[in-house]
DNA sequence: TCATTTTTTGAAAGCGCTTTCAAGACGAAA
DNA sequence: TTTCGTCTTGAAAGCGCTTTCAAAAAATGA
């Protein structure tokens, strides 16, 4: 068996580049032959397969992906666009979802959007121009030209982090309004009538916005509001969640209980009240979203609502798996949320 | 100007696909000064230039990147392969790499080894496979048979969290060797002299090993030893830090000082001396590594190590981006780490 | 004005693979 | 043996773009 090199090899950009067609010559059948061996190798008579396979070996042949992904039709790689990727948040759900995919001989493109919608739409045509077949977002509220690009491209994706999108795009995710109705209600019941919210950035955050509604929904059920004075816009950092405590505590008559969009903003509360020496929950109550790890080694451990974003990931590359085998996928159902409540949380005082 | 589309769409596989040379028809130019006009627009004469662009805008068109790629031989795609992605650790080094490489119009590919060097392995194929023309990898200590893969490719690549590797393989990070010996000595010189560490798991992780090598060499500078009865190893998890705090405890005569290879370990510590009733640092000194958010807002706020996660992600874009210039590229010099001493560390108790 | 240089353009040849398609090899049945 | 249907195979035609290369057009200078 004489190895040779196809010439292409010689004046190629990166030297040493072994093609299908180097393969072929030193198994000594047809390119064509060579293919079928790398992909579907039972369509390849055994005695032929192994001499590829010995050729493979030995030339170190390394599949050319852009060429097999011109002439297949498919890059089998996925998209996915987190707002941030610095947490265990989006990365857990990133971790998650490329776990998935890549079970299934898929490849993840990722990209971080920094909550800015510019950057989001930059990186999503990015996503589309390198060929990804499947493209995980987070939320909605996006320009209708966003979805409209991906329209024109035919690549399904799919919202996480939100269970229903006006537009009718498909989500999987959980209820935000609904979760935090919820949160809400609990503490009503334990007899609080003064809220604060701490909110992500309602103007580039829908999920923020749904939590805030969700509160506000309960409130206004039982006649209650929501002072606007009490709600506080920040980013999801621990540090503004304990300037911002500072700021709410600093108001006369303060309320009863604090409810946090996002849980780092709950960890600052909780840690500038320590340091306050105002006690948890006696004095004030205080709620987070998400259920991180540190939501039950805090002291007090922190009353929140779980949120499933290992399931979002794994769920979010189930779905656009089955939507490239051309299956028609059932709209996604809701996934759960859980209230946990712990030691944060407790009737207000006298 | 007649807008026409190229048969080949109809039969496409993605029907609706609008190709260069649609564009070209439209603008009654040929493809080949399509394709100039969008790689290298002075190249064009303004006018078509501007008839090009509307027929772009108008067809919708979005380049195919796999035939890009096979034509150009340029993928724009860097890889990137973390231990985990669920922490701020790696994914702050992700994001940092992902936003440094989109703006030199690069593209990310992602995944996860779970400190599993099959995995790790297995991804690493797929990423070349892909094309990706870079590499960003964590810590040394896979078999050679992957640098080989990776050699014969031509990729270029570079090895993170590690300031020098055996094999002279290009490395940008910090020298966790010599953290962990200025953390020990740091201890020493407090008046300690029995140590325990909580360390990551040896056979996996290069960087694990090295820390505990540098408090062994600083114990043993001093003529102390480190009792291997005092050394756990442990996955990265706060549960896990309890979990070994315990059995430390209850052994007979403990020691007087805790060093953690990671920081999760360190608060899973800290708690449970907490709950223990154990006083920090009066009767336990426990000191960290990494410095993540957390570890100023604890109380008592940890001792620990900064390590430059968002340099190294940068800055292995950065080498990366400049290697693919073809610009021969100086040895990246060891960034530096900083102990940050804080209130988990103090005396020895008498 | 014309010759000369410079800029802009299009034709055509791939990039490295997959995938028809038709032919060849093979085994089973007659 | 012949015939038929089934497996296996190779030739060849692309996939949608970039990039020579040489020709055409525009700009320049005399």
């Amino acid at each position: 068996m004489s190895i040779r090199r196809s010439e292409s090899a010689v004046k190629s950009v990166r030297p040493g580049a072994v093609t299908l067609d180097d393969v072929a010559a030193a198994a000594g059948v047809s390119p064509a032959t060579v293919s079928r061996c790398l992909n579907n190798p039972q369509s390849v008579r055994t005695e032929k397969r192994t001499r590829i396979r010995e050729a493979v070996e030995t030339l170190n042949y390394v599949p050319h992906g852009a060429a097999r992904a011109l002439a297949s039709r498919h890059t089998r790689m996925l998209g996915a666009v987190f707002p941030s990727l610095d947490s265990a948040l989006f990365g857990g759900a990133l971790e998650a979802f490329q776990n998935e995919v890549a079970d299934a001989g898929y490849t993840v493109v990722v990209a971080a959007s920094g909550y800015d919608p510019e950057r989001e739409r930059f990186h999503i045509r990015n996503l589309l121009e390198s060929g990804v077949e499947g493209l995980l977002l987070v939320g909605n509220g996006r320009a209708a030209d966003v979805y409209r690009l991906i329209a024109n491209t035919g690549t399904p994706y799919v919202l996480t982090w939100i269970s229903e999108a006006s537009g009718g795009h498909p989500c999987i995710g959980f209820d935000n309004c609904a979760a935090a109705t919820h949160l809400a209600s609990y503490l009503c019941d334990l007899g609080h009538r003064r809220f604060a919210v701490f909110s992500g950035q309602t103007a580039t955050n829908d999920r923020a916005v749904a939590r805030l509604e969700g509160v506000r929904n309960e409130l206004q059920a039982r006649g209650l509001e929501l002072e606007p004075d009490f709600v506080f816009e920040r980013p999801f950092e621990a540090e503004a969640g304990r300037d911002a405590f500072r700021l709410l505590m600093a108001r006369d008559n303060p309320p009863t209980a604090l409810i946090c969009g996002s849980e780092p903003l709950a960890y600052g509360a909780i840690f500038e009240a320590h340091d306050m020496g105002l006690p948890v929950p006696e004095q004030m109550s205080i709620a987070g979203f998400d259920d991180m790890w540190l939501a039950a080694q805090l002291r007090p451990s922190l009353t929140t609502v779980q949120t499933p974003r290992i399931e979002m990931g794994r769920n979010a590359a189930h779905y656009l798996l089955a939507r490239l085998t051309g299956e028609e996928v059932a709209e996604p159902r809701p996934l759960e949320t859980k209230l946990i409540v712990r030691a944060s949380t407790g009737p207000p005082p006298d």
